[in-house]
DNA sequence: AGCACGCCGACT
DNA sequence: GTCGGCGTGCTC
């Protein structure tokens, strides 16, 4: 008989792990180790979680300490690199160990009923049957995708790298070949090699999991994103955890599964700010994915046209490497023309520029696609009375509420408000209300009015709720059904649109004045990628050459000029001076706190006895402030920012800063951010 | 976070 | 008289 003490992370608020008592015989039962997933008593109830470390003693009296239920010795632990990764996540981010370990397993796994592990895997190994094992046709690469691919396989230990190409250049094939002999070299060795995909979004997943597949034959190939089922998310988990998934495809929440395997890692799209969590535990996947990839000393990819500013600035100084394709990788198709219409000159009817509708014309003649991207879904964006003055205000939040016709409501976007549409003016009665602004809606009934016979599609979150909605509409346009493609940026991304010529940008001023500092990089990452979406394909004889037209009030701005000439670095050169001039990131760090209460003054309170709580040299902590959106859903926000030249003196200061926050007593709810993105 | 206990208002 | 509001306290 022997005695242990396991330390246990919990899925709980409280930062330290549980002390349980486990007691058996060698001999008879597997030793629980550090990784193994164990059910245990927690004041009234039972939880499963995952044994992190584990000790001969513990300094709680005995008579605290209850015994383990039950520990998951059928399934193998979690690695001591697995562990790690999420113990530095927890560290980093302030957060406990277990919430930031336990949330991503399967819920089979968090259940304390018995684990079933065969039924999962026979489906995996039926899923494996299926293919067979002949090796795919590789598409022929050119010289500089072939050199990147070169570089990436052959690159040994710890080796972060830029792979800067401009959209339609084949990033995506560089990835797969640099993969495939990876792969390759691992392939009849114990331990074949785990190669880890991250993309932004999930309607992204299934082009590239097609893919995949497709030139990947006789591989598994497991996805994780949110949009999995739960059985299928427990088999997938399983496949990456035991070392059967060769290639494990999934956005940012992939970053935490378990690959004890993994040899490479890819970060396509790294610049997209889907790659930050916004909830809960708000980590950066792709700060994260580095830092793995140093830790397990492998080649990390991160792969964009518009890398972010932090990335760009590690490439320049040189702890990146900076891999780059200058030319489309279909033979002929260049990239498209960017023209400004001026908006003061050509003055728009209907939100729409007569230049443009002349462009679209052309192209419904010539049988081609356009697509015309406005980011703002809804009719329009707010109703007014011209009487008195009266706006849709939310009651809840300090936000209007948007004019939805098809439905003919006004819905709030950020609380789950809905109202009909008043009949007359609620404060003077007046019967005529005015939509103000334009939305998808709104541009999309005009376009059916100005092109009676053309096929338009709507794409945004309102058109694609239904599960499955969202690729039936896009596979309507890959296959030719669909004229004109008015969409928000979901279909900004990522899409390959071969028979589309035309890119109308309709209201892109508004990021330009933005008190968002990083509004103008996200503004012209956005631009780049839609802009990308002409143009894929080699022109066409008697086709048009294919361009963008970006309806503007502000012709001259630098960013246009930037965007006209397909010029990131001057650009991204220009922004880095300007952050820097300003000592904002990535010259310096930042962590955010903000608090919310049903009372301002309360959150306020809150943050000013936190900016007090702790002696602070070399930190700065500004002023607490609410935020721009004060209210929503009747609660009110305020922020507080604080800043340091050096990471890991802002990381010392966040650490003893919790310490003293969690003693303040208040009524405001609150929560730490590390490096925030939306300030 | 859950989940309990505990002490004051409008309901069968 | 009780159902239920959410304040407060605890979880190895």
């Amino acid at each position: 008989m022997e005695q242990r003490i396991l330390k246990i992370a919990l899925d709980t608020p409280l930062d330290f792990a549980f002390d349980y008592r486990w007691s058996g015989d060698a001999d008879l039962s597997p030793v629980p180790q550090a990784g193994h997933l164990a059910a245990v008593p927690f004041g009234r109830r039972e939880v499963v979680g995952v044994i992190a470390a584990i000790g001969e003693h513990s300094d709680l009296p005995q008579d605290k300490l209850k015994d383990v239920l039950a520990v998951r010795t059928q399934l193998a632990p979690l690695s001591a690199a697995w562990l790690a990764l999420c113990r530095f996540a927890a560290d980093y981010y302030q957060r406990p160990l277990g919430e930031v370990a336990i949330p991503g397993l399967p819920k089979n796994l968090r259940a304390l009923k018995p684990l079933s592990l065969d039924r999962a895997l026979k489906k995996l190994a039926k899923e494996e049957s299926t293919h067979d094992a002949t090796p795919a046709d590789m598409p022929v690469l050119n010289a500089e995708q072939q050199q990147a691919a070169d570089a990436i396989a052959a690159a040994e230990g710890f080796a972060p790298t830029l792979l800067y190409g401009v959209t339609g250049s084949g990033k995506t094939e560089v990835y797969l070949q640099a993969a495939v002999r990876i792969l390759a070299h691992t392939a009849h060795t114990r331990n074949p090699a785990q190669i880890l995909i991250l993309v932004p979004e999930i309607n992204l997943t299934p082009q590239l999991e097609n893919n995949v597949r497709a030139r990947f034959p006789g591989v598994t190939v497991a996805t994780l994103h949110s949009g999995l089922a739960e059985g299928e998310r427990m088999a997938h988990w399983l496949a990456a955890h035991l070392g059967q998934a060769r290639i494990v495809l999934g956005t940012r929440l992939a970053i935490l599964a378990s690959l004890p395997h993994l040899k490479l890692i890819i970060i396509d799209e790294e610049h997209d700010p889907s790659y930050k969590q916004q909830e809960g535990l708000r980590y950066s996947a792709r700060d994260l994915a580095v830092w793995r990839a140093r830790q397990l000393a492998i080649p990390i990819v991160l792969g964009s046209a518009t890398p972010s500013l932090e990335t760009w600035h590690h490439a320049q100084s040189g702890r990146y490497r900076k891999l780059e394709l200058r030319e489309r990788a279909i033979k002929d198709a260049v990239l498209p023309a960017v023209r400004l219409i001026d908006m003061e000159r050509d003055k728009p009817a209907e939100g729409i520029t007569s230049t443009l509708i002349a462009a679209l014309k052309r192209r419904l003649e010539n049988g081609e696609q356009s697509l015309l991207f406005l980011n703002r879904r809804g009719y329009a964006p707010v109703i007014n009375c011209d009487a008195c003055g009266w706006v849709s205000n939310c009651t809840r939040c300090t936000a209007f509420m948007v004019l939805h016709k098809p439905e003919n409501r006004l819905r709030c976007h950020h609380c789950s408000l809905e109202l009909r549409i008043p009949k007359s003016c609620p404060t003077c009665g007046n019967v005529d209300l005015q939509p103000l602004g334009r939305g998808t809606q709104r541009i999309e009934e005009n376009l059916q009015r100005v092109f009676p016979q053309a096929r338009i599609l709507r794409i945004d979150a309102d058109s694609t709720r239904r599960k499955g909605s969202a690729q039936a509409a896009f596979d309507s346009v890959h296959r030719g059904d669909v004229d004109i493609l008015i969409g928000t940026q979901m279909v900004a991304k990522g899409h390959d649109f071969k028979n589309l010529t035309l890119v109308g940008i309709l209201n892109p001023d508004t990021a330009l004045f933005s008190h968002d500092y990083r509004a103008s990089e996200r503004l012209f990452a956005q631009l780049m990628q839609v802009s990308g979406r002409a143009g894929r394909a080699a022109q066409k004889e008697g086709g048009s050459a294919s361009e963008v037209l970006i309806q503007t009030r502000y012709p001259q701005h630098p960013l246009y000029g930037a965007v006209i000439a397909h010029d990131y670095d001057r650009f991204a050169t220009a922004l880095l001076e300007e952050r820097a001039q300003a000592g904002l990131p990535p010259f310096i760090y930042q962590a955010l706190l903000r608090a919310e209460a049903r009372e301002l003054p309360i959150a306020l309170d809150f943050l000013q006895q936190a900016s007090a709580c702790v002696e602070h040299p070399g930190i700065t902590i500004n002023d607490p402030i609410p935020m721009t959106m004060t209210r929503v859903a009747n609660v009110d926000r305020a922020q507080l920012l604080v800043e340091c030249a050096s990471r890991p003196a802002l990381q010392a200061f966040l650490k003893v800063w919790m310490g003293a926050l969690r003693e303040i007593k208040t009524r405001a709810r609150w929560s730490l951010e590390v490096d925030p993105v939306d300030i």
